[in-house]
DNA sequence: TAAAAAATTTAGATTAATCTAAAATTTGCT
DNA sequence: AGCAAATTTTAGATTAATCTAAATTTTTTA
């Protein structure tokens, strides 16, 4: 069955809301991250439960059923593709692919696709760290754990991140905390979390909120 | 301004349309190569019409103002790079190139499409000798002459096609007749209009429908 | 040059996606 | 438990793109 780019995008977001909380997603939760009202997200999610994509019932949010899931991973699939393309090749910088991405995700060609990834030589992650879905749609995420949630003496590499705005991938690259950097607490300050980091040879102190949503793998 | 897909597909193949007859694009003409009714032509040539981008008066078709134009023109350049895009970097054969590129087509932003071009090194024509338009909405054509039209003795390079299907395409292929081989015409025969040519060494017979559709630079 | 034929436009519907405002349901709190 | 607040759904419109059928205009042709 063919999707239009409304759907698929509601398929997508509410994969990562539930990827987030793990229940069932709230009408508002969808409303909010595609930028609409509720009154609309009722109305698609009642389409998407007809075409059996979502599995809802009046008043309790819904979850993705098989089929919708699928669904969301092969658009995340080319979303992440999409991006290594543009900073691999086009050198686009990490923070400017999203929008783009956005559009391009919803190309429909599996011949497309699949090419594309074996000429970015089946990357494993998209620029920001994320996991590409294979082509059968298996989507392996590896561990990953706050800065925030380490302790001092704790060492590991930079590999993921929680937000992604451009401002705060700017900031990242503007303080060297690079995806593939090496990575050790030095101190950890009770007073508001901060945390002292050694990065490339280098003590950095980054605030709670930055440690929060900057990911390591030990 | 930016425009939907499907004004972007009118104003594209009024373009094409025009360019080929080079008089007023008729309501009908429209209709047919978008695969779509009279009446719904109408509707948009009107809304087309408010945003300035056809000339149109009722019952005497339209033409494309300046900016319907350059709009026009940069949906093609989009789409032929991304066809070289395909062919050159993902290794699809010419004749499977042209659907998917009617879906890139119509992704928004000069960067990406600025970056594209400057990754595929700046090429001239696309995969099927059709030239690319610059950054500049700048297009010219190179003077291109069908076999069909060619003298006894007259030589020249392969250099572009008038008919685009995969069909067509995929005969070209099998026979050697493809871009950049040079040709030359050893014999016409009154008959049926059929062409004898020397292409690779070898004399090969073309009928008098493929010397209209297959395009001589001399 | 006046029918007839062809082309085009208008009128009136339909479908998808959206919205606001009002109604219904659930949740959270004394 | 029972009310108030928050959430969600329904009702009724709107906008874009499309369609069919009928009306209008242009073109062709006898
Ligand atoms: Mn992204
Ligand atoms: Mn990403
Ligand atoms: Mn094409
Ligand atoms: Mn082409």
């Amino acid at each position: 069955m063919n999707l239009s780019f409304t759907e698929e995008n509601y398929l997508k977001n509410i994969f990562h809301l539930n990827f987030n909380i793990d229940e069932n997603v709230s009408t508002n939760a969808i409303a909010e991250v595609l930028n609409t009202k509720a009154a609309s997200v009722t109305d698609m999610l009642k389409k998407l439960s007809e075409k059996e994509l979502v599995n809802y019932e009046k008043y309790q949010g819904v979850t993705l059923t098989e089929a919708g899931q699928q669904k969301a991973i092969s658009v995340i699939r080319k979303h992440r593709l999409w991006e290594v393309f543009l900073v691999e090749k086009l050198h686009f910088k990490w923070d400017e692919v999203h929008e783009v991405a956005e559009e391009l995700e919803h190309i429909n060609s599996e011949k497309l696709i699949n090419s594309l990834e074996e000429f970015l030589d089946f990357p494993k992650t998209d620029p920001h760290g994320d996991p590409i879905p294979d082509r059968y749609g298996v989507l392996k995420s590896q561990e990953l754990i706050p800065v925030s949630k380490l302790k001092i003496g704790d060492k590991g590499l930079i590999s993921g991140i929680r937000e992604h705005s451009a401002e705060f991938l700017k900031f990242l690259d503007k303080t060297g905390l690079i995806l593939g950097e090496s990575l050790k607490i030095i101190d950890i300050i009770n007073f508001d979390g901060s945390v002292m980091v050694l990065i490339k040879d280098r003590q950095q102190m980054i605030s709670r909120e930055v440690a929060k949503n900057l990911l390591i793998a030990l």
